[in-house]
DNA sequence: CATGAATGAGGCTTCATTCAT
DNA sequence: GATGAATGAAGCCTCATTCAT
């Protein structure tokens, strides 16, 4: 494996990455295959074990690429928001449009589950702590209620990723309006403070 | 491929089946092996082509097989239930149990996505079909407020998948109480009628 | 890999451990391909890897089964003659008609070095164990000047190896008459008990 | 292929050189990779292929030059000797003397001959030629015993190479005293005149 | 019914060598 | 002189599937 030093060879290197999230995502990691990847990128064969150790090792970095991507996108569009009910529907709409400009890169993690467990569960628990912290301080603040936090985290992930797979992978496009509108009553709902009071 | 008629021939298909469910189940389909298959099922490599046509067809075959065992356990129980928000509770907790004594079935079941898409399209809308219905209904009765009801089943079956996960797979148990009772919370949070009426 | 059970295993298994023998013996190790080996067997591919682990380890298993049938040979030619100057001539001897026999076996021994030294050391090893043993009974009995034995193993085990070399491998014949008479002579030379008394 | 003319040239050829030796002395020929060599050398890949016409060439080069100054180390330590079997001895552990110091180029000349038999064969037969000549002339002056000198020769070349290979390879240090002392025994019974006259 | 022997397409990976800069 | 990017032939090995017994 060779660390590109040229400016061509770096382009070399983006252009076998591309060509993998393609090829990974369109695929899946067992049905794809280097040949593949290559043809697609438009390189020799033993160009890509230039660039990477094997198949897995770059699948791998696919899914660490988009945890690191993804978090980056979420924390930028919810920066400025001090309001939490406001942070999560802006949260969640940052995850749909980001799934489906990364569509391919989104399938990847989702079936990493399936190719490296330690890495799934490291994707996972990566993006619950994050919650996790996030929400600890909204309900110190009064933001949100006083909640069995772990559970409400899960369950909150588990709506974004059903709803991903049901709008963005099944439908290739961003949830519509009305399941937006719903969405952000039913987070409003499992995080309002003052339930039915 | 033959359809077994003597008792032998039914066990030995049990046999298989049962080896089958094991292995995909803490291998996953691609590492998975007939040879593996039938090592487990103690009889030999050509008796599961005797049974089944190929590697792809049994998977499916359990796919469809806990898709149906899913659907009757939940509704066996929920049957008795008046109460809407009783019954998901219920039924959430029946689908616990059910993917923790059919561990490798229920990872299947998540697999099979990757495996063949239209299989796992087929197993979601055919859940979410009856969820939805079932939906409609309390709707109607008044027993469940007046929502968008795609957005609120696919919200519901994304917490039920990723609690799962995250405590039938990574924890080998059902979830904890505190983790139910916070669940039965968000469930009537999500539904209740008056929402803060 | 398997044991063969039936008959037709056990003569596929026996095609592909001489098909095997002759190409690593004419083509040498790495230059040996596992498609020449089942071409030369009359086998398919996989055939190859039904019976064997890998290249290498039917390699390691060549060079065991080797040393062990030089022995048992030796062990037999020797075993009734009671002078030990006349059983290291016919222990040279037999040796000799053993490598022309089993040529392209002595030449996996030799490169073994170059592929496994693990390997090539046990090999000499027992080779020099059974000698050093066999020498100081006969040097005990009078047979064999005291000498030290360390040094005169594993000279008299570089003559036979060289002398194989020059002429089994590179004339392809047992040494001629006038080679072993001398040889006879060294052998004499080098372990007769009366120095020059 | 070029033939360096700037003293900057010779130094980056010299430093190949000495690479490949010590690369293709710890890793053998097939296991050593151009990209290594280089690597040690400090220079980049392509360099290799300014100086050097192949990997093969390269090693062949290494054979002939360890050929030439073992040749020249012996003919230096004996040139002053007049007596025969000092000579032997002199050669013996000049021999071994050399072999330790380039272990690396002597371990190069035993695995040629699996990577091209017919340098071996040269390299053999110019050793075997040189002593056979010098063997010759001892027997003339009546220095040592009328014998088969053939047989002699190999058999004095087997034995330092066995115990080349037993105490240089193995135990990286030249023979023990022990070791050489029963070596001139060895010697000087193979070759005496008066056998036991 | 049962089975194990046989197969070969297909995938991953290595590495000597070329070549443009 | 020097270099590193690119290449693809070639080799090892796996495994779903077939089939004769």
């Amino acid at each position: 494996m060779r660390e590109p030093v040229t400016e061509r060879g770096m382009a070399t290197r983006q252009r076998l990455v591309e060509a993998a999230e393609q090829v990974f995502g369109t695929e899946g990691f067992h049905a794809a295959t280097i040949v593949e990847i290559t043809r697609v990128a438009g390189v020799g064969l033993g160009t890509f074990y230039e660039y990477f150790d094997s198949k897995e090792s770059l699948f791998k970095a696919l899914v660490r690429h988009m945890s690191h991507e993804l978090r980056r996108a979420i924390a930028t569009e919810v920066a400025g928001l001090s309001d939490r009910l406001a942070q999560e529907r802006v949260g969640f709409e940052t995850f749909f449009r980001f799934a489906l400009r990364h569509k391919n890169l989104y399938r990847i993690v989702l079936e990493c589950q399936f190719v490296d467990e330690e890495l799934y569960r490291w994707y996972y628990q990566r993006l619950a702590d994050g919650y996790r912290r996030g929400l600890r301080a909204a309900i110190a603040q009064g933001q949100v209620r006083s909640c069995e936090v772990e559970t409400v985290v899960y369950a909150l992930l588990g709506i974004a990723q059903m709803l991903g797979m049901r709008w963005v992978l099944c439908e290739n496009r961003v949830p519509p309006p009305e399941a937006l509108e719903e969405l952000s009553v039913i987070i409003a709902r499992i995080l309002a403070p003052e339930p039915k009071a």
